[in-house]
DNA sequence: ACTATATAGTACCATATTAGTACCATTTAA
DNA sequence: TTAAATGGTACTAATATGGTACTATATAGT
């Protein structure tokens, strides 16, 4: 099904939760309350944006977190990357080596490729225009492949 | 990491020993030794493609597998399709209603046109282009988003 | 200084998904 | 009739994921 992790999905939410109250810090407690999800999950999220450098955190009594950057400077991409690595189909497209059928399966380069297009696409939208709610069904997004 | 799962790998991997000898049969076991996967593996594979349409099947001795169509005509996202469902990043990017928060998340819409982008993205790269072998790093793909 | 509050880090467990296997039924060419 | 092949189902094992708990560390306020 091609999915993102459901961990991936709670930290766009609580990204676009931090978004809207630009700079304003906020504790995890108070995130996961406004984005409906548990405390433990969220604090979990959390931690791994900071250690990428996508959200500020502060220690002590009123302390918490904020974004980082501007949510326009943020992209998908990037909050994918964060939690649960590269974006690659499969495991030969993130570097030589990792798959034992290397030798006798060509199909790296094209995986490749295709995987560094929705890289691409994906660093395209930024958390401020996920921020945006689009109606459904939303205009199509068009995208070109293997045109190089 | 968007991965595609194993089984869809392989799926594709049969997929492309099965184009280069259009039209031949080919048993399971051939199939297996050409692509070096095991045979109950390559089995299981061939038969939710057969369910699907993407291959051909014959019974009884000198019975095998061929490709339905040509490999110009099928797509790299019917593939995927045929082993994990529809092209989706989220739950809810599949049908209303299948995820729980979806009543206080409003992101919906945004995963729906980026999961309509990438489907495209793999539909128009087909089973003939992905058995031709490109060499590692390959001409990037250009894919453009949120340009309705 | 002390205390309460908040994050940081690590380690852990339970569950769900996926990969892989086995078995028996069915079809069909020789 | 027989043997070779697919079709279908069900099962097992391994892995990944989601979620939790606990301890350490920092800091604002009194």
């Amino acid at each position: 099904m091609l999915r993102i992790s459901k961990m991936t999905d709670y930290a766009i939410m609580v990204m676009v939760e931090l978004h809207g109250l630009r700079g304003e810090v906020l504790s995890a407690h108070a995130l996961a309350e406004r984005s409906h999800l548990e405390l433990p999950t969220v604090s979990k999220v959390l931690k791994l944006l900071v250690k990428t450098d996508l959200v500020a955190s502060y220690r002590g009594p009123s302390g918490g977190y904020s974004l980082e950057r501007d949510a326009e400077e943020i992209s998908v991409a990037e909050i994918i990357a964060a939690i649960e690595g590269p974006i690659a189909m499969t495991e030969c497209s993130v570097e030589e080596g990792l798959c034992a059928q290397e030798a006798v399966c060509g199909l790296r380069g094209n995986w490749q490729r295709i995987s560094l297009a929705i890289a691409k696409a994906m660093e395209a939208v930024s958390l401020a225009e996920m921020a945006q709610p689009v109606k459904t069904p939303a205009a199509p997004l068009h995208i070109t492949t293997f045109n190089a």
